[in-house]
DNA sequence: CTTCATGCAAAACATTTGCAGCTGG
DNA sequence: CCAGCTGCAAATGTTTTGCATGAAG
């Protein structure tokens, strides 16, 4: 009874890499392994991975494969609007392939670990906003910092 | 009969000057004409300004002053919580003197300009998150980005 | 085949750091 | 006085870029 309305997490990632090849391949960029590597890696990772993560499991499946190979792939996938980019001032990137629209993140300040809390009424609040101050407002980000769980105990 | 209730901006201005001048004495920060420069500039600045921005004015009664001193300046200020950092992702940094906590900011990404949007319940929304997660949220960050009214015409 | 992608290395760039000399308190 | 600050320049570290080679379509 369910079987429509909750797909499991493998259906969902499977969606997503067809959704994203699909636009690659009709935006006419050509389907190269180590782009089909990072595809598959950021359609199936929910952890928000680095440009770092992403090329260390490119390289187990194509140890040729180089770092601006990956920042090449990640970057046109981010002109589709295929992958949400969460940069840091910081200077550390880490990339949902899953949701690749804005959406609030809750983030660990020292494990680094980042989830996707629900917070419903965020786009509407965008919209509003822009109206009252007659923006046209194209996005947002909201996240909130501090220690996970585990990382409060040490 | 308003008075007391809404000070005018040059008042909150010196509040703030006053404010981050006393927390650097009472942490044994020196005092240097450098210093106070930067502190004059982010205490009366409400347009954000980027560490170049803070340069610029401060090279303009001391035209010796290096970008490495107005950095650890800003540096010192953020650390005695004195100053918001606003970093992005691109490098580009602004800083806010004038509410140096958490709050919501609507940004052009055309002309850079940075307003200060009125939206209640965020801190609290913070708060409730972290109880149900589990997680000690320390801070958060809320940015909408788009074009204000005199971008969207061109 | 032709064009686009890859991968290496070098460039780019804002921020940080080291250190000699200066100066606030 | 003298620890801390300044200013110069060099270092840092990540992302970007140029270009010759290689592979997708």
């Amino acid at each position: 009874m369910k079987k429509k309305k909750s797909p499991g997490p493998k259906d969902d990632s499977q969606a997503r890499r067809e959704e994203m090849i699909s636009r690659l391949k009709e935006r006419g960029f050509r389907l190269t392994p180590q782009r089909l590597a990072v595809v598959e890696i950021l359609s199936v990772s929910s952890g928000h991975p680095s440009v770092e993560r992403i090329y260390e499991e490119v390289k187990r499946r194509f140890p040729t494969t180089s770092l601006a190979t990956v920042y090449k792939t990640v970057s046109v996938l981010k002109e589709l609007r295929e992958v949400l980019e969460l940069g840091f001032p910081d200077g550390s990137n880490r990339y949902d392939g899953k949701k690749p629209y804005p959406h609030p993140h809750l983030i660990c300040t020292r494990c680094g670990t980042v989830i996707d809390p629900d917070i419903p009424g965020i786009d509407h609040l965008a919209e509003e906003l822009g109206r009252s101050y007659g923006y046209r407002v194209l996005h947002h980000r909201l996240d909130f910092f501090g220690l996970c769980p585990r990382c409060q105990e040490d």
